[in-house]
Parts: C-alpha cells; sequence; structure tokens
DNA sequence: TTGGATAGTCAACAAGGCTGACATAAAGTC
DNA sequence: GACTTTATGTCAGCCTTGTTGACTATCCAA
C-alpha cells in the first residue's frame, strides 16, 4: 500500500492513548451537554432522566410491550415499573392489554404524553441539530460510524431495531 | 440552488428530525457501552463512576485544586467530597497543602492510584480504540468535531484546558 | 481588621439504579 | 387437566450519587 491507509504507518496517530483520551473527555463533556437541555424541562414537571427514556422509546415504537422496553433501557423491571406508573398515573402513558398475547401491556403515549415528549426531544434536537449543522454531512456521518462501532455489537441490534428514518 | 452542497437542499437531508433522532440514540446506547467496561471493573473495588471520573482527571492534570476538579466534573462540592474522602482515605489519592496558596489543595495520585486509573483507562481505551479502527481517521475526525460542537462554548473550555496530544 | 474566597463537614433528602421474594394471569406443554 | 414457563406487577430494602442548607476554619487582600 502506498502511503495513506496503510496500517502501522503515520496514519495511525489517530490510535495513540493520547487522542483515545481525548476522545473519552469529549463523550464525557458531550454527553454532559446532551442531557442538560431536557433535564432543566423535566425538572419543570417533576421527572427525572429515566422518564424522558420512556417517553422517547414508547414514542418511537408505539405498541411496544414491557419486556422490549426493558430490553432496550438495559435497566430492571422495578426501576423501569416505578418510573412507569408514575408516568399511567398521570395520564401520559397508557397501558393495552395485548389482544394476541393477553398476558402483554402494550404502551402507548397519551395525547399528554405526546405533548411533553414533543417537547423534550425538540429540547434535545435543538442542540444536536445546531452541531450537526456547524459541523456539517460529512462529520455527522463519521460521528454516527463511531458511536454505531462503539456501541457493540447487542446494543447495535437494539439500535436499528427502532424505526429508521 | 444547484444541488450538491447547497444550503436548503438535498444535502439538508442529514438534519432531518429523523436523523437527529437516530443520533440521540446512538448517543445514548454508545454511551451506555462506553462506560460499562470500566463499571465492570470498579465494581470488584467497591468503586462507582464517580471515583472514577475523579481518577481521570487528577490523573490528567497532576496538582489541580479541589475547586478546579469540582468546575470539569460539574458536581457540587459536598459530593466530590465524599468520592475524595473514600479515595484519600484508600491512598489512591494525595491531597497536599498548596503552597503558594496553603487554602488550596492539590490533588495527586498515589502509585496506586495510578494503577488503578490505568487499568480503568484501559478498559475504556480499548473500546475507544476498536471503535477508532473500525470507523477511520476520518470518521473519528467527524466524531470529534460533532461532539466539540455538541458540548457548547463552556463544556469547550474544560475540555481544552485538558492536557493536548 | 474585615470581607471574600477556598476548603471541609454534618445532616437530610431524592432519583434511580440494584437484589430478592412473591403474586397473578395467560400461554404453552405433556 | 396438571404442570411449567412467561409476562407483568409489587413490596421491601439497599447503594451510589446527586442535591440544599448550615456552619466552621483558614487565608488572602484591600
Amino acid at each position: 500500500m502506498a502511503d495513506s491507509g496503510s496500517p502501522g504507518g503515520e496514519t495511525l496517530l489517530f490510535l495513540t492513548d493520547e487522542q483515545l483520551r481525548k476522545g473519552i473527555e469529549a463523550m464525557f463533556f458531550a454527553y454532559r451537554a446532551f442531557t442538560a437541555d431536557p433535564d432543566r424541562l423535566l425538572e419543570e414537571y417533576g421527572y427525572g432522566r429515566a422518564h424522558h427514556r420512556a417517553l422517547h422509546f414508547i414514542n418511537r415504537q408505539p405498541g411496544l410491550t414491557v419486556t422490549t422496553l426493558l430490553a432496550v433501557l438495559g435497566v430492571t423491571k422495578q426501576s423501569l415499573n416505578r418510573v412507569l406508573r408514575t408516568l399511567i398515573e398521570d395520564g401520559l402513558v397508557e397501558s393495552r392489554v395485548g389482544t394476541r398475547d393477553k398476558r402483554e401491556r402494550r404502551l402507548h403515549l397519551t395525547a399528554e404524553g405526546e405533548t411533553l415528549e414533543r417537547a423534550l426531544s425538540e429540547a434535545q434536537r435543538g442542540r444536536m441539530r445546531s452541531a450537526y449543522r456547524a459541523a456539517g454531512p460529512q462529520a455527522v456521518a463519521g460521528f454516527r460510524q463511531v458511536l454505531e462501532a462503539m456501541m457493540g455489537p447487542d446494543l447495535h441490534k437494539l439500535y436499528q431495531m427502532m424505526k429508521d428514518d
């Protein structure tokens, strides 16, 4: 191989421990900013980040079962149930008994739930949009590539389960 | 406008709400994987993620003050102090009174602290390295660009304060 | 000498993870 | 039909890690 793209050459400087550390720190700081906007909104409603995550994925896959949501969120059912219970009590989420399998609970957002989800999502998308716009389409493609490689096969499967563009 | 590279044309499809949502989910899943490896290690030692973060930044900037670390981590001093106290008691971190300003406590890792930090860092860098390698240098550049744009000016300042490559 | 900055401590509380134990209903199996 | 498995929910209790508020001590600088 000529020069660029050759393994072991200068092109591997991006795999330096120092470069990796900067990447780690970038993830740390960016994730903090990433959650800051919805967190502010959630506080007004008396909810936490866990509620946001539940609302997000119920919105993405209306009618998903509790077990599926459990797998997507990666928490215990007790932990999810606490969050889900308040959302149902407050009328943001509706839990319908499954038609084929009556053990299942299929989760849907109510109109009110959709309103909050939209507000949270818009807050988060706002930051994401300006970051995307500032970095440009090619950078965004790279961003997605690295994140997808980082999440590993199991999480990538869940990631792809979500409704695509 | 023509077609490629023109603002407002098809090249802005990466700013779609659906694209932004996928980016949000990629951050969510990738961050989970990102913390999973060190978390496993930490559990063996009876520490949490907060301890990891403290060790990381003390290692990066040996001799930093508590106030600086507070700003970098974005938590209250009570919260940090609890973590810092256990690390000092366990002999992983040393707190030296400042020479010029004796109010300051300058934080350093002990040899034992460096050992744990290295183990945690290596676990985390391992995943980062394979993601970088899989995605390639151009993708990595885009990844960093988007994250830096996402963190906003305040966090970007802290980010740049950290020792560069 | 007084005011502000830096550091630490104590107490109390909340969110949101976790485990373990147990209950119920539905579905599947033998 | 009896038994097992699956899906869900619930109770109790624990841990980490964040929060606020109040208070102390030290030191620097005006």
